[in-house]
DNA sequence: TATTGTTATACTCTATAACTATA
DNA sequence: TATAGTTATAGAGTATAACAATA
């Protein structure tokens, strides 16, 4: 797959990243967009509705029932935004923080892995590539 | 989002090109995984369902019913594999040649405005990248 | 017996549009 | 009127297990 498409490249790495995630992280019975939104929150941060899908890529009404679920089983909070009472707040419950940690510590895990034998400047240089995907596409 | 983990922002950059890619390409009236199918087979090459679902990332199941819609649209064949009949040969069609032109044309376009402003060698680091951590969920 | 792909089932993700409540 | 989020609906992706055909 040497002249690939870089896009194509990255669908497969997210695919089959995502799938190790969804192994390794097995015990907590989250989806992968669970696990990717309790990622993105695990910073301790609270954050609306539609941040958090902007962080994610997806939309209020996809991620109504993702954090239906993850309310339900005590993760996180839902609470209007003071001084704005249409926008609602996300933050991470004690139990939640946990999971995130754990999270965090399993995405770190695989990226050590992963990237162990690249350079740290090809890392950072990757990061800018995604980021300027991400950035391309808005 | 300075310190945030890689594969959250591999995350984030698949959505947000999948997005675009489906915008982009929205008068082939595709959805990103059938998107992603003809991508992958656009070289011409014939594949059987298996190595085609390594390639993008879903397995067998997943694939009979991305192959069922493509097939039906007249965009690929399937037919038994010389050789060994349990395998499926997948194949693209006179359409089904154009419609993967089209979709890597709008890929190559897409990459090129993204990454205008990166080096090359920037790039090509991404990629390694995004091998290792394709690489290493297996 | 093992492998390839399909089928069956149940659940999740997704897009879109309509709706509520705030602003 | 506009915005934030939810609800409703229908279609698509997903995992798992069971199955048929072939090896």
């Amino acid at each position: 797959m040497k002249n690939d498409s870089v896009i194509l490249e990255l669908q497969r790495a997210t695919h089959a990243t995502l799938h190790l995630l969804a192994t390794e992280l097995a015990d907590l019975d989250l989806t992968a967009s669970e696990i990717n939104a309790l990622g993105n929150l695990a910073d301790g941060a609270s954050r609306t509705v539609s941040e958090l899908g902007a962080a994610i890529g997806t939309r209020p009404a996809t991620l109504t029932g993702i954090l239906d679920r993850l309310e339900r089983r005590g993760l996180i909070t839902r609470a209007a935004r003071p001084g704005d009472r249409r926008a609602v707040l996300i933050t991470l419950t004690d139990d939640g923080v946990r999971t995130a940690a754990q999270i965090r510590h399993t995405l770190r895990t695989v990226e050590q892995r992963a990237l162990a034998g690249l350079p740290a400047d090809v890392v950072h240089g990757a990061r800018a590539v995604l980021r300027a995907l991400t950035e391309a596409a808005r």
